[in-house]
DNA sequence: CGGCGTACATAACACCGTTGCGCTAGCCTG
DNA sequence: CAGGCTAGCGCAACGGTGTTATGTACGCCG
């Protein structure tokens, strides 16, 4: 050793942290890594020790978009009853997605063309949908759905809002229905109809 | 008027064709304007006077994206049962993403960052699900789904097929339920089953 | 106290999309 | 029939990107 490190752990969250905001507010072509350097008081070679280049900065932030995701589903308050419960997480994360989408860009889009999670992150995503799993499993316990698999049955659902999520931010919904809302809630409504016993 | 026009109709269909081969074979990134240029025996002059820029080009491809789905959308021989024909739509639809994932990506991933239909496109893109509307409204008409509209029911299934599927080219879906293409069915099933009457 | 080795910032590199320059080639006029 | 005018186009320059090589300043150890 010869001097004492800057690139370290510290520099490491502040550089996650600007490139959380300038993501959140110009989205993911707003991200160069010489302007992001130098907002937090460093070259680019800080990236690079710490990142490993702009595809680990990426990775890293599919980590904490996924997390901030997971904090949103976690702070919804549930009524007891599953039905109910399961469509305040599906307007969770619709709310959640309209209201940050390019850190959904992030999750769900191919961003600048290379997120190649790797396969901890990608365990770390899953991990995101179990309160739908929770869900689905006291729906199959109190007698209102089927008994299958639970995991099988949420992405189901996961995916019907994971889809009207992604046509309403391509602006693909045909929107002579009204508010989108009610579209989501009568979708998920039959695809839990559709599991009942 | 000085010499005759080169770049033309004809050179615009041969761009697009070689857009669409790299496309195809190394994904939105393997897009570069000067070897598209140089392999379609052109100068990048050309995309600019024929596309206005790479934007433009990208929305070209948007545009041919949505028309080969359609084509395999249309290609479907459907058994007059409205619902064994829904699950085809959506096998069709699934087999098309997956043979060619990256006409997928820049249909619904945000590619490049910039990838702005503009409205007559998103037009043309709604257009492609419409087989789906009209299979549902044979459904409506068979006493097997309830009287709503088409158009919301038809949207629902598309959003949990298209969620699906790109939950599956995330390679984010749980995979101890054995073969997809059940996961699909029965989700599928699932949402009609829950739009009966 | 001096040299060493490392950790860093800075500059160079290759490439991208985009744009201005300038040559080239055909019609129109004299 | 010749020559200039100008539109059309290839080419090279520009600003910017991510990445890599270079040089430098610093703190420890002999």
């Amino acid at each position: 050793m010869a001097r004492p490190k800057l690139h370290d752990e510290a520099l490491r969250v502040r550089l996650l942290e600007q490139a959380v905001r300038t993501l959140s507010e110009d989205g993911p072509q707003g991200l160069r890594l010489r302007k992001l350097a130098a907002d937090a008081g460093t070259s680019t070679t800080a990236v690079y020790s710490l990142f490993g280049g702009k595809p680990g900065l990426l990775e890293a932030l599919f980590d904490e978009a996924f997390a901030r995701f997971g904090r949103r589903l976690a702070e919804v308050e549930y009524t007891g009853e599953p039905r109910a419960d399961m469509l305040a997480l599906a307007h969770a994360y619709r709310a959640s997605a309209l209201h940050e989408p390019h850190f959904y860009q992030v999750m769900f889009g191919q961003v600048g063309g290379v997120v190649d999670p790797g396969p901890e992150s990608r365990a770390r995503a899953l991990d995101t949908f179990r309160p739908l799993v929770e869900v689905v499993g006291r729906a199959i316990e109190a007698g209102l759905m089927r008994a299958e698999n639970p995991e099988t049955i949420a992405t189901a659902l996961w995916a019907c809002v994971h889809g009207l999520v992604s046509l309403e931010l391509r602006a693909l919904l045909p929107m002579d229905g009204g508010d989108p809302a009610d579209l989501y809630t009568r979708a998920l409504t039959a695809v839990s109809a559709g599991f009942a016993p």
